[in-house]
DNA sequence: ATTGTTCCTGTAGCTACTACAGGAAGTATA
DNA sequence: TATACTTCCTGTAGTAGCTACAGGAACAAT
């Protein structure tokens, strides 16, 4: 059961180029071709697209899901995989705490806006205080 | 009082190629040169791109900068700056959303692992499940 | 005169794609 | 069979926001 890049595509998701995007970059097998020179794709393809985008989708950088696969094809540990999880979390809590110190201060910032349409904004105060020394 | 490059960089924080970068990009003004072709500074440089950096440590994309810039250069309202500000502030919170979900997900998934060297992880397991039709 | 630091320009690299251009292959219809 | 239309191909360049060179010139200190 073959399927060309179009219909693997609307499988799973994952557009054209990002999937050739993908081959050149070694995270995908390389596909037969059709005598026309067409790649084909079979079920394995299709699975191996669908973990990639299911770990893009967790937020892995594709530096990490080269190694889950790494992992996946070569024999992995629950530990290796854990660790890896673990970091991106950590990683992941981490932008959390300093999108949420950004939100604080853009709110508190805003708060003071009068949002008439005279020129003076506390925003733009706030931004340059402490500028001028 | 003229400064170099260099110490621009040390009092903003902003290091050297950005600042270059900075120019190209229209953001900085560009700077009289001395007779070996130096950039010379003066304080109105440094507030400027000691702006930037405030803009850009908000969180406030390129774009938005020279939206901001101009608005500063060329006689802002209030409801102007208002609106780019709370923009900005809605597209964090999505972000601080979606990042709890991943947060979330992860959590679960690496809740059930064992962490031992065993060949066998449910994260992996979970990444694949529904993934085999 | 020499050494060491800072500066210059210009180009390439990073992440993870996306968007073409220009052409070939395959399919459906007249 | 001729035509039109869709899908596919390769290869290159663009996106954001820098960063990292290479190769050379200028300046300061000894």
């Amino acid at each position: 059961m073959v399927i060309l890049i179009g219909e693997l595509s609307k499988r799973t998701g994952v557009n054209i180029e990002t999937i050739r995007y993908y081959e050149k970059e070694d995270l995908m097998l390389i596909p037969p071709r059709s005598d026309g020179g067409r790649r084909q794709y079979d079920k394995a393809h299709t699975i191996r697209l669908s973990f990639i985008k299911r770990c893009r989708d967790l937020g892995f950088s594709l530096k990490d899901v080269r190694i889950l696969l790494k992992l996946v094809d070569g024999g992995y540990t629950c530990s290796e995989v854990q660790a890896l999880t673990l970091r991106h979390q950590r990683e992941i809590r981490k932008k959390i705490t300093d999108l949420n110190r950004l939100d604080k201060t853009l709110g508190e910032m805003e708060k003071l806006c009068s949002g008439k349409q005279v020129p003076d904004c506390p925003v733009i105060d706030s931004i340059f205080a402490n500028l001028n020394q």
